[in-house]
DNA sequence: TGTTAGCACTCAGATGCGTCGAGTGCTAAG
DNA sequence: CTTAGCACTCGACGCATCTGAGTGCTAACA
């Protein structure tokens, strides 16, 4: 940030033209190429001073001594952060998003198309990480007897989401005693997060023995969801794209970003770090060190799904990606798609 | 198969070691080679000789005039037919399967365990197709309001699978016909299967006009899952094994790879055109040529859950696979799964 | 003081050439 | 029918060469 002060106008104006110039080519960036981009009449020779500036403060880098300069992830940083606030405002009309986008019955469904959606317009991979379960509003909860000891808990939210759960017991209640429980629940909580609920419930408990106690303790348990899986799903749609990007021509670094694929709970738990918070956030290569591969981007953004529940949303690409591109299109993505999953819900809350 | 016949013994003992040499080395085979790895005292005169004669039979090929040979799928299908009938019996004790087994509550989640687990014995991919939905025997069916004109139908198989629709109708029913309802189907239908339940509806239906036409139809629909998505689910596990293998070395073949995997719905509609027969089935390199990779091969088996119940599981590898350790371990598995599915269900069912 | 032209230098990538060796096919002898 | 011998093929590897894009530096210029 200090360095960044030291920047001046042209600087920036050159190193956002290699920026942009690496971005599109993927290919060094010499002092030659960049007389004709940026429209300032600089010779070669003047450039090749500025760069080698910018190289001192860390924003270009050189492969090897007679090749042209490459962006750092610093660079990027800083492209992002401090060269792209005037085009970050330039939406090209939600139009095209809501035209596209036919949205399924049910929820997941429409976040999984959601994602491939989002692939498709950013030419890069969409990612889709589905609202936390257990901070969406609860709308009613169904039991079904498997066996003697088996249960099944169906949690259904507002927002038409719905998980149903296991629940393994010593003695199960009766059918009646089960349909009085889901009534209580049912008539009593409606509306309210499960986290909530839970807390509720357990100090109620607390104050005067709760009959179903241990029952009631499995089904909150069952709700919130197991603590070794995370809660909530990934999707990541058209990896595909990504390979066709020269940066992963090579064989090693293909098969280094497929096992950052199979592993999904790696990108889950990187991307649900990022679930506090409004508006666009970017990572840029290393600083999602987790994913095992570091050339790699995400331009992610949380979308509203009902009142307090937030899913989030993105694109994963390689660094050199277009942002200009990318993070308006995000940030469009996640606000339309909020309102798509928000304001059907609210219809049919005021009906049933 | 006619030529298969011309094949002397010898012929048949050259071919069985070139392909096992191959299998192994996944380089061509030359007759210095063999000479050492086949029993039978042979200069590598004698051995190019016969390995010419197997070329115009079409079971070799050479990619080069001076390189060894390679053998082709003919090789591969008339190994796996006809040559590996003593090896085929030798399976090595599912002691270590069952141990290594751990079933999880949910039947899903062992079937994904399951193919995890596949993998991890063969060091290829491990495939499994879920059982058809609707071929299972129907346990309960619940319903829950969703809005007005929203109705959530859950379906729970007698064999621990679960399975929500959501239907959409013009004017719902109230909570106590609905009720009404999956009483009525919960007591007469349990334990059948949902085809027998459809088409018995449909009859009935048609005698006299039933009351709930409407609602029946949908749910029946619902239940039988929609033609456009195969029911069931595909788990593949263990992808980057197969990355390892130098047949995928090259980028391209690597991406194409990559491309098939994404296409999960190939896939599945793919393997479960195997669904009816008993047996392991082995699919070589081109025969499934849906999957847009020509070097793939597919080991196959079913896996009953269940009294009626199939899904198919198996392994996904280079042609060049190990079939000789691989068949046998498919086989088993599908037992030992099947076994496991089956057993718990039907101590559950007695008692719930 | 900042900018530019000129020049020597560097280094990856492409091209061409000779060598090596694994493996073949053919022929003739056993 | 089998085998030894031999000439031949052809990809892989190593090496030297050439080319050109791009740099850093220095000196001249506005």
């Amino acid at each position: 940030m200090a360095d960044a002060m030291e920047i001046t106008g042209r600087d920036q104006h050159i190193l956002r033209a290699t920026i942009l110039c690496y971005i599109k080519t993927a290919t060094p960036v010499g002092s030659r190429t960049l007389t004709k981009i940026s429209e300032l009449g600089l010779s070669p020779a003047t450039i090749r001073n500025v760069m080698a500036d910018l190289e001192e403060m860390g924003f270009l880098e050189q492969p090897h001594a007679s090749a042209g300069r490459v962006p750092t992830e610093k660079a990027y940083r800083f492209y992002v952060d401090h060269l792209l606030g005037s085009a970050l405002s330039a939406g090209e009309g939600d139009g095209v998003l809501a035209l596209r986008f036919t949205p399924s019955e049910d929820a997941t469904d429409t976040l999984q198309e959601a994602s491939r959606l989002l692939s498709l317009l950013s030419h890069y991979a969409g990612v889709v990480v589905t609202p936390r379960f257990s901070s969406q509003r609860f709308k009613r909860v169904e039991f079904v007897r498997l066996g003697e000891r088996q249960l099944l808990a169906i949690f259904v939210s507002e927002d038409g989401f719905i998980q149903h759960r296991r629940i393994e017991m010593d003695d199960a209640p009766s059918a009646d005693q089960l349909r009085q429980i889901a009534e209580e629940l049912n008539s009593r909580f409606r509306g309210q997060d499960l986290h909530a609920i839970r807390a509720t419930l357990v100090e109620e408990m607390r104050e005067h023995k709760h009959r179903y106690d241990q029952l009631m303790q499995q089904i909150l348990d069952a709700a919130q969801g197991s603590p070794t899986q995370p809660p909530g799903d990934l999707y990541v749609e058209g990896k595909t794209n990504i390979l066709d990007f020269p940066e992963f021509a090579e064989a090693e670094n293909m098969k280094a970003l497929f096992k950052t694929f199979e592993e999904k709970y790696m990108m889950m738990t990187l991307i649900e770090k990022t679930l506090d918070g409004d508006g666009v956030r970017v990572f840029i290569g290393s600083e999602n060190s987790a994913l095992g591969v570091n050339n790699l981007s995400l331009v992610l953004a949380n979308y509203r799904c009902g009142e307090h529940s937030y899913g989030t949303l993105g694109v994963l690409g390689p660094t050199r990606m277009e942002y200009d591109r990318v993070i308006p299109l995000v940030d469009q993505f996640a606000r339309v798609l909020g309102e798509l999953l928000t304001h059907p819900a609210r219809a049919d809350r005021a009906a049933g």
